[in-house]
DNA sequence: AAACATTTGTCCGTATGTATA
DNA sequence: ATATACATACGGACAAATGTT
């Protein structure tokens, strides 16, 4: 019988682990709801464990902005506020804009085909009108950037900022437009070219006006 | 006997707490080395407290990348690469630029005057090559602007990003120049006259600046 | 005002996994 | 290969703090 060659670790994931990105999944669909109080003891309950993972996991949301702990008071939910979305806009567009000049020495022929396939599949989201696909793709395509970037802080910040987006996504219905399809494609052309400058302009208008069509809708 | 008017709570320090912020510290100055294995139980012992609190503090530490954790393996102070400090500024660059920017339009005579204030100070400890002193009070200087810039995703970046510039500055320093003082006026200057975009672009100098000085002195 | 109920904070023992002899 | 030593991961009980009756 022969040795199966998928040496794939199971990664073994800690209570920890599974407790924290439980918890997170359900704040950002709104499965637990903005002000929610979370009891730890019925949470290690929910999910079988003791409440030492469970705590660890949410002092790793609080980090993340996501629940605030009271300390001998009460853990919640952290409120979404609509507005909250003009704060997390301008800081994700200048990162992923200089994570764009950041990448562009780094760009070859293998990212390029990656970039145009999935814009291709942005597309598809987009007139399907599958909004959250969309969402989640875009963050595919923008991730392919900041991995070219090759920067670990900038990583892990838009990391972040993107979960809170996701979250806001699910409470005040972000969309994205037809429009950021070739601003997608302008930014894939001017890769290709080598044209860093260009493309952190685009980059940066691409958020810019993902933040005025927001505002725009929710005030207008 | 008069009550005393000074309601300031003693902000009850949890044991978390307090080891979060003495570990950093030490990660910080180069009191705990890179590489250098952290053992809770010894940690527990030493700081007087049980082992629970400790490893709430390093897992914090962790997200921070203080600190790495081998599950079951061993937690240990992460390196400190001189070439970091190159991933480091960028994106605070841009991040500091945008707090400027979205500062302006909040400035007003009570900030500015504290913005001359500090730069006095700051004028002081270059003058009398106190670095450390002069990199706290350039941080001091910073902060104003963020703070007025009132975002809270900036804001807890930029605290991020500005305790591992910190810690280069122990292992590897970084040391602010006589240029900074005159960058700082223009700062000041431009705030006062609303002017947003050149504000912006002074502060992105600033920092792009100290990253071109590093280098050179590193590299040549 | 004081005792109670509730929730978080801390302690420490044990289980589990890893590296080494 | 097995056993041993050791560090972390987890569990459950107790202590402390808060709000309430």
């Amino acid at each position: 019988m022969p040795i199966p060659s998928d040496h794939s670790k199971p990664v073994r994931q800690s209570a920890k682990e599974s407790a924290f990105n439980q918890l997170q999944q359900w704040i950002i669909d709104g499965t637990l709801l903005p002000g929610e109080k979370l009891n730890d003891n019925e949470i290690a309950k929910a999910l079988g464990i003791s409440r030492t993972p469970v705590r660890e996991s949410l002092q790793l949301l609080e980090v993340q902005g996501f629940v605030k702990m009271y300390p001998g008071k009460a853990t919640q939910v952290t409120e979404v506020e609509k507005e909250s979305i003009n704060d997390l806009l301008p800081p994700l567009a200048v990162l992923q804009a200089l994570a764009a000049e950041l990448a562009v020495p780094n760009v070859d022929k293998d990212i390029l085909e990656k970039l145009e396939s999935i814009n291709e599949r942005f597309k598809d989201a987009i007139h399907s009108e599958n909004y959250y696909a969309a969402l989640k793709i875009d963050e595919e395509f923008h991730q392919i950037i900041v991995d070219a970037a090759g920067n670990k802080y900038i990583y892990d910040i838009i990391n972040d900022l993107q979960a809170h987006v996701r979250r806001q996504f699910f409470h005040n219905s972000i969309v994205l437009t037809e429009q950021s399809i070739e601003e997608h494609e302008m930014i894939i052309k001017n890769m290709r070219e080598g044209n860093g400058e260009k493309v952190s302009t685009i980059m940066k208008e691409n958020w810019v006006r993902a933040i005025e069509e927001f505002r725009s809708v929710n005030k207008g």
